[in-house]
Parts: structure tokens; C-alpha cells; sequence
DNA sequence: TCCGTTCAGGTCAGCGCGACACTAACACCA
DNA sequence: TGGTGTTAGTGTCGCGCTGACCTGAACGGA
């Protein structure tokens, strides 16, 4: 029936790396992904999405997850499906529809990608300037995936993908100063992450710096349930 | 590279149609959605999410589109991208990826069902009890679709889909309780939809009952780059 | 010892929302 | 014709969340 059409994934992997301006200075994080460049027809040399093929057996998280580890050497932990592509002429070369999953992952992780010729992390918001036009449709699908990140994802899910296992209110506070870009009251995000419960103190402290040492914290997944359904990002049972 | 894989769509199609209680008194609008019945193996007899196969050269909104007419005669005037399915034993015939497409109608255009003895609306929340287990995985992309009806759209989306053209605020009250399946305070509720922007109001009122009459109002779309970027229902422009 | 910096917590005003009382405008009926 | 019932629509109050700002606590460094 449905023959004559290729199934893809693609994956829109997302983390905080230190901004690549080439002045001194301006040590912000910057969210970034990574991008592969295409060595065959069509749009060989243009940068792309990681991504390949479905095989029969494999999930098709698992087919993100495992041409994501060929093309790149990332392995995040967790994948949420973002969109299906599928217009009839998305490829010059045949009917391509590609199902589109995306992650965020922390810096040490993100060092994991053995950079190259073909593989580069580039800054999200300056694809254009930095790696010339995607091939594809790739620019529009990390549009909708950033216009994701930044309207749909909460404190718990942002604090255990992009920092550690544990972490700082004033780091927390960082990477979401990133993410949203702009700057957040201390005390009020204080307030706001400890009333809406995803994450608590540990008995810890940050010691080192020249100032008062600073509480470490733990995320705390959403109590799967709680909210009677799926929440949206983390923690919903990976759907078929 | 990716054979051996058929790709489907299939849709979710959600109405409010006064509640199918035998019991008399109970007029109570409930969602229902058009289920067809499988003809064929697998599952022959079972009842299944209208659907079909994708073709080479059309869009996956419109494969959804036309299967949905073929099998229901419904014809939505928006669809909207759910989730893709692709467990690879969701079929037990081979490996089938669904795409799957949601839409709100309308009572009148859902009238348009013609219905028979393999086409039916069934009540969304009590479908194991009226038509027994549902084929393939598809009780669960119902949950999910109901999931994302009651927490992820708004009031311009829900009075535009389910009611006509002008409607009083009574009118979408009830719409919005039917859906959320809980009373709301009309105080409170008028106040909240004036401030959200999502209706405008009209200079006429609906007369003719023993009462005071009310005035008539009319969704207002969102203004499609307000908020920067996609809006979550409608006036997305489509994705390919 | 003093000082600068950051952590941590508190206060206060404004806003949105739920609960509830009240007025307005129609149809119906005695 | 005027009373009555019913629903439309408005006003008010209190609570909780949030932004803006202030104060003390705890460190390293001069």
C-alpha cells in the first residue's frame, strides 16, 4: 500500500556552551547543536540534522538514538518526539517523512561529539551566519524546536538536562537567564523553583568561591501522576 | 534503505454531541468521536480510529484529510498534528508508523456521519464500555488526544471549533464544561474570557427565552505572531 | 579587622482568580 | 397590567502568586 516512501529521523540536540564570539570578553552561554554535513547528494556540503534511516525492527526513538551516536557520538539519555515532517517535496531526491526528536544535554556530554570536518556544534539562534543555509527544511524544524524549549519546558526537566546532578539556585537561575534571554530576580527565582517543587536542597553546600557558600539542590522528578495525565516534557511514558 | 515499513495516518476527530445515557432526563453534551469497523485482519470486527494509507505524492495532513472523508465523510476544515505512533509491534502484520492528525467539529458537520453498521460516534470517555477494546493501540492515542484537548487549548480554539459563527457566552461556557467535565463560575468565567482576548463581542443578543437576553460574541484568532512564534492549536502555519 | 560579594530570606504592592452578592432584562402568567 | 421566575451581566472581597526591593548571613581576600 504505502510503499515507494522512506521513513527518517532526525534529532535537535540542545545544550549551553560557552557563546563562540571571537572578541574576548563575553562569557555567556549560548544554546547550541550539533550539525553534521552532508557528504552525498542532494545538498552535499550543506550542514544538517544528525539522522538516517528507520530500520524494521528498531523503535523509532531508537533509530534517533542510534544515528545520533553514529554521526555525532552523543548519547543522551532521554528523547521526546518533537514533530513528523512529511511535505511531499521536502527532498528533491524522493518522499522522505522524517520524525523529529530532540534532547537536551549537559556540556560534559556535549564534549562527548568528536568535532571535525563534518561535525560542529553551532550556535542555535546564528545557524545562518556561522554555517550558511541547512539543507532541507532542517532550519524550520530547529525553529519549532527552540520556539519548544523556550514556551513548553519547565524548571525540573531544564535543571536535571542541562546541569548535573546537583547544582546551584544561581546556576539554575544561569541557564535559564540563557534560555530565555533575560535576566531573572535572584530572590524571586528562589521563590518560584521552591514553590513549584521540582527540585530540593540536599545537605550540602558549594564551598570555595570568595562569598558566602551556596546550598546545592537536586531535581525532583514530577511524581508521574500527579497532574492526572502526561506532563509535557520529562517523565511521560514514552509513547508508541 | 528504510523498506519493509508502511507509513499510515490516522485522526482523532472530537464533537460534543448530547450524552447517549438511555435514561431520560440527562441531556448533557458529551465528546464522542467517529470510530470505524475493521473489516479485515487484524482485528476484524474490532473498532478503529478512521485512517488509511499514506500516498506518495500527497501531504501527511492531507492523506488524513482524505482517508477521514473516505471512511466517515467528515471534511474538518483544520487538522492538526498529534503524535506519531511507531511501536514495531503495534500491528501484528508487519511494521506500520501512523501519523496521527486531531480536529474539532462541529455538532452539525458531525451530522454528516452517515452512520451504519461499521461507522459510529462513540462517547470518548466510556469507549471500552460501548464498543469494547478498541484495535491495535489506538485507546491509547485517544487518551493522548483527550489528554492534550483538556490541558492545551484555549478558549478562541475550543469556541471556534465547537460552536457556530456568534455564540453567547452560556454557549461556551457549557462547551467548556462538557470538555472539562467540571462547573464553572459564569462570573468568573466571563471575566477570564474577556481578559484572554480570544472573543470580541457583537452588537447582537440571542432573544427568545424567559429571560434576559444574551449577548452574542465571536472568536477572535489569535493575531498570529503576537506571541513570537507558534501559537499551540490553530494558526500555526502547517508544518510540512 | 574590615570589606566586597554572593547567598538566603523577608516585606510590600499589584494582579489574577475563585466565591458570592447584587442589579438588569426579558417571557410568562395571573 | 403588574408580579414572578430565570438567566445575563456587574461589583466586591479575600487569597495566592509574582515582581521589586531591602536586610542579614557567611564566606574569601586585602
Amino acid at each position: 500500500m504505502g510503499a515507494s516512501l522512506e521513513l527518517a529521523v532526525s534529532t535537535v540536540i540542545l545544550a549551553l556552551l560557552p557563546g563562540t564570539t571571537a572578541g574576548c570578553g563575553d562569557e555567556t552561554l549560548q544554546l547550541h547543536l550539533p550539525l553534521v554535513r552532508r557528504t552525498r547528494e542532494p545538498f552535499a556540503g550543506r550542514w544538517a540534522l544528525p539522522g538516517g534511516w528507520v530500520t524494521p525492527d528498531e523503535r523509532l526513538s531508537s533509530a534517533a538514538r542510534r544515528t545520533l551516536a553514529e554521526t555525532t557520538g552523543l548519547r543522551p539519555s532521554y528523547l521526546e518526539q518533537l514533530y513528523t515532517f512529511g511535505a511531499p517535496h521536502r527532498s528533491p531526491t524522493g518522499r522522505v517523512v522524517s520524525v523529529v526528536y530532540t534532547a537536551l544535554v549537559r556540556a560534559p556530554e556535549a564534549a562527548a561529539v568528536e568535532i571535525g570536518e563534518n561535525v560542529r556544534w553551532a550556535p542555535a539562534d546564528r545557524l545562518m551566519e556561522t554555517v550558511g543555509e541547512l539543507a532541507f527544511d532542517h532550519a524550520e524544524i530547529v525553529d519549532y524546536a527552540l520556539w519548544r524549549l523556550r514556551t513548553k519546558v519547565g524548571y525540573a526537566a531544564i535543571a536535571q538536562h542541562f546541569l548535573g546532578e546537583t547544582f546551584t539556585l544561581a546556576e539554575l537561575r544561569g541557564v535559564h537567564e540563557a534560555v530565555l534571554g533575560k535576566h531573572l530576580d535572584p530572590a524571586n527565582f528562589r521563590r518560584s523553583v521552591a514553590a513549584s517543587g521540582a527540585v530540593e536542597a540536599t545537605d550540602e553546600v558549594r564551598s570555595g568561591a570568595a562569598h558566602r557558600p551556596a546550598r546545592l539542590y537536586r531535581a525532583v522528578l514530577p511524581p508521574g501522576g500527579a497532574t492526572g495525565g502526561y506532563p509535557p516534557w520529562q517523565s511521560r511514558p514514552e509513547l508508541g
